[in-house]
DNA sequence: AAATACAGGTTACAGGTGTACCCTATAGGT
DNA sequence: ACCTATAGGGTACACCTGTAACCTGTATTT
């Protein structure tokens, strides 16, 4: 699949961010445990399909070792772009303000983009 | 239904755009041309489902007029926010830095908002 | 050894989604 | 008056998604 970003669904998601948190490839035992699923025979066919889709690779050693292939920043990257050309006319600026308009961010983090805004813009401002 | 927005699929999102673009309720020969859909069948397929949702009223004059329930920054705003919970750990900084980091603000943007970042923080210093 | 647990592989199935067809009555064009 | 387009209402249908069951062979427990 050319962009496996594009079709992770909600559930499989859940599967994704198992393997994002390990520190290395992971077996199914692992990844049922990290989920504490119900019925973990969900938890095959959502790998199955992560496999078929390209987001997911599995390793054969005497069992099933499964590594991400889609990076979570990327997947990020891709919902934020696509969400901001849905909802925001393409306007990346569009969604900030939005969020600052709608209270979404602490004082603390406000100051903390000021100084990252005030110093991006200096640099901008330099050459 | 309780949130509407939860549930407006892509294709029902196009025909949202349409009512949101108007000035007032529209009929369905407007939403059409202005979809210029190939098979206008398709479109009232998704007005239906989308008066089912509660996403969209229907007002019976000679002929039915939509209007648009859900307000476009609303659906924003929680679109927005999911995103930020599923991939930014909830952290609505983490998604502008990200912007940030992955180039998706042009230097005039960047300058907004920095000047949008330094009024909303001197205003928090103030009180 | 018998029983249990479970990975790997396959199949199932209800509800959602995108796209579209059919029918009927009516309105507008010729 | 007749033809054509189409709104309104219903139905269809393939593919996707979430969830799970079934089967078989092997490994672990008792």
């Amino acid at each position: 699949m050319a962009h496996p970003e594009e079709k992770i669904t909600d559930a499989e998601l859940e599967v994704m961010e198992a393997l994002w948190a390990a520190a290395g490839p992971l077996t199914l035992a692992r990844i049922k445990s990290a989920l504490a699923e119900k019925n973990g025979d969900t938890t095959k066919t959502l790998l199955r399909r992560l496999c078929q889709k390209g987001a997911v690779a599995q390793e054969k050693r005497e069992v099933y070792y499964y590594r991400p292939l889609v990076v979570r920043e990327e997947l990020g990257q891709f919902r934020t772009r696509r969400l901001i050309d849905k909802l925001y006319a393409g306007s990346a600026k569009a969604m900030v303000a939005a969020l600052v308009e709608n209270d979404q961010l602490r004082p603390q983090e406000v100051e903390e983009l000021r100084e990252l805004f005030q110093s991006l813009w200096e640099k901008g401002e330099a050459q």
